[in-house]
DNA sequence: GACGCGTGGCC
DNA sequence: TGGCCAAGCGT
């Protein structure tokens, strides 16, 4: 087996962006923030909002002492607003079970709502410097093709963990730089489309490279399209409420225009049943 | 294991 | 132009 750490930790060292979440005495909740925002989103979508969360509520009981409905709107257009909703939970949860501190131990990090083995780990790793395998979309795709040949990995397994947790250097700062190099090589360089496979540290290592980068044939789920779904009607309902006085609307006057009324009521059926949105007599709001 | 879940930028 | 992609999670 082929030992990546080296040079990608002496590549990370030399190539490492300059992030908000990598300064030095950056709090375990602003990495914990981080991790919550960029599920799935962009990370130069996430800087100005993080910076502007953190700068509202500096410590979890900060946004544990304000109601649901705060987070929602400030988490504005990032997307997937369920993620702020469970922040706010896990912030209340922080503040109730751990005495305002976010914990360092993987499995409290796991019991706290909106934390998967991703982000308990990454929180773990880079707030804490403990010694953990950090598993994500990057480094899955860079072990897929350095390891094992293939153009894009297959579905997240927990499988995922045990091979890089075979791959992590003894030292646990060895380790931790090992896996922020492995995300950071997958988010520069070994990327989805168009790799840059003449400027990676680990070319004479890689497996997919070797054998002429063949496409292995791609598993990876397909996107649904967004335009005129489901989501995108809950995403219009969830708008209108942000932006609306005291986040609250008469039913009849939300996104009254909706091309598909059905479509509108399924929307606000199924946001009432994941709590981002609730009901008061003809009123809808969001959450306090 | 597969699905539903936002939003915007990119090629 | 429109599918693809972006540091996942809970069910």
């Amino acid at each position: 087996m082929p030992n990546l750490a080296p040079a990608l930790i002496e590549w990370y060292a030399a190539n490492a962006r300059e992030l908000p979440w990598r300064q030095d005495g950056f709090s375990a909740w602003g990495v914990l923030v981080s991790e919550f925002m960029l599920q799935q989103t962009p990370v130069n979508r996430v800087i100005p909002h993080l910076q502007a969360w953190l700068e509202r509520w500096p410590t979890p009981s900060a946004l544990a002492d304000e109601p649901a409905a705060e987070a929602l709107t400030q988490w504005a257009n990032l997307g997937y607003p369920r993620r702020a909703l469970w922040l706010h939970r896990a912030a209340v949860e922080i503040r109730d079970r751990f005495g305002g501190q976010v914990p360092s131990d993987v499995d409290e990090l796991l019991s706290l709502t909106g934390i998967g083995d991703y982000t308990a780990r990454a929180v773990a790793v880079f707030a804490y410097g403990q010694r953990e395998p950090v598993v994500d979309i990057n480094t899955r795709r860079v072990i897929a093709r350095a390891q094992h040949g293939r153009s894009q990995p297959g579905p997240a397994s927990p499988r995922d963990l045990v091979e890089m947790d075979a791959l992590l250097p003894d030292e646990p700062d060895d380790a931790a730089a090992f896996n922020a190099a492995t995300m950071e090589l997958g988010a520069l360089i070994c990327t989805a489309r168009n790799p840059r496979c003449e400027a990676c540290p680990i070319a004479d290592q890689c497996q997919w490279l070797a054998a002429g980068r063949p496409d292995t044939g791609d598993t990876r789920r397909r996107q649904a399209t967004y335009e005129g779904s489901d989501r995108q009607a809950r995403g219009a309902v969830m708008r209108a409420l942000r932006q609306a006085a005291d986040n609250a609307l008469p039913q009849a006057s939300i996104v009254p225009d909706w091309p598909d009324a059905d479509q509108r009521e399924r929307a606000i059926a199924t946001l009432l049943a994941d709590g981002l949105v609730r009901a008061r007599g003809d009123v809808l709001e969001l959450p306090r």
